[in-house]
DNA sequence: TTATATACAAACATGAATGTATGTAAACAG
DNA sequence: CTGTTTACATACATTCATGTTTGTATATAA
């Protein structure tokens, strides 16, 4: 065989990880077996645990390839010094990461794989609480545009930022859920940016 | 060994499949084996092997059990004929869920196998389809009510009933999901029934 | 230039999990 | 009261996934 240079390894590696998406897609995590992964890769099952030590660990980089660039957008999108008002700000930020998703099949696949295809569950479990923490931080972003959408007095009056936050949070959650499990598109996807606007344009004043 | 009668046997049956549930939400669907529900039911593969083909349908029988009465339950509470306004109905259908899923251990397990701890792939992804189409039902359900307050003249004017029962629909699915999830209770469950409300409240006019 | 570490492939050993086949005692039908 | 079926338990065969070990050619550092 031939030994591979550093940045040729580095390929092999992301190889892996692409294999791995395909992989879990269609057979789910646990069904995945790293023999079945290695073969989309081709390669053999001794690359793979040479560059990951079990499936757990290609999950996680799997997942770490959308979720971390997902905050950074998020804080841009939100950011408090803007020329557009925050619940524009909001729409905008729930809108990117719809347009995201129809964009990019990697993001797609990957959050179909987290939401339909794992079982969080023993070492998983884990991933359940960074999800739920994700989860804080984000309402707590929006809550802050709420609160200045207030001082701007363009909001509803009727109920707190802090309530409101929740309620879209939770929305855009379901609507992601949603979104992810209507595959043909027909019912939600192809109406989501709607949706979200809808959304935002009830709570303004 | 001793021959169990009918009624002894429709008992280990059932037993089997709560076995089956306790296993499911501590191991997965996927990593559960037979075994491993056998022993929990204190009795041996052959016992399961008897009363079900395979672990598919196991989960089957695990998910008719709350999804076929959920649907009466909804039916009941968003009843056209009612002495309520329709937009209480809405808030107390939602309520009543949050209500059976405080109540109801068994109901809080397979809601957090189905949402949690399966992957929904190859003979799991017909299920998906189901869910589907049963959020649509229980949209249409949401719709006529906020119809309903819409001709009572006691909505908002600014969406349509049709977007109102998506972004309703959504914004509890998100309500489920997190509730699922916050296992502890601290940030999503005990608040959850003042979120319906605020919900609700946010489309009175 | 040479020793060493790298980046894998291939072989091996082991432990499950599944499905089926067989055995069996007791319930039940006639 | 007896034959048959039911409701399982037990044993068996097979497949499969995992982790580890060993082998090896080559990049790279010294």
């Amino acid at each position: 065989m031939v030994r591979k240079t550093k940045e040729n390894a580095e390929l092999t590696r992301q190889r892996i990880i692409d294999a791995a998406r395909e992989v879990f897609l269609v057979r789910g995590v646990s069904k995945s077996t790293l023999e079945h992964i290695a073969t989309e890769a081709e390669v053999t099952r001794g690359a793979v645990y040479w560059h990951f030590k079990d499936k757990t660990e290609i999950f996680h980089a799997l997942r770490n390839q959308v979720f971390l660039p997902l905050i950074d957008r998020m804080d841009d999108t939100l950011a408090t010094e803007s020329n557009v008002d925050p619940l524009t700000q909001i729409e905008n930020s729930l809108c990117d990461t719809i347009h995201a998703l129809n964009q990019d099949i990697i993001m797609r696949q990957i959050y179909e794989i987290m939401m339909t295809k794992c079982e969080y569950v023993g070492e998983f479990a884990t991933v359940l609480q960074e999800i739920i923490n994700n989860c804080s931080s984000i309402t707590e972003k929006y809550q802050l545009a709420y609160e200045r959408a207030k001082s701007q007095h363009i909001l509803v009056e009727t109920q707190s930022p802090q309530a409101l936050a929740l309620d879209t949070h939770l929305f855009f959650g379901g609507l992601l859920h949603m979104w992810v499990k209507d595959a043909d598109g027909s019912l939600y996807r192809h109406q989501a940016t709607d949706l979200i606007k809808s959304h935002i344009s009830l709570r303004r004043k």
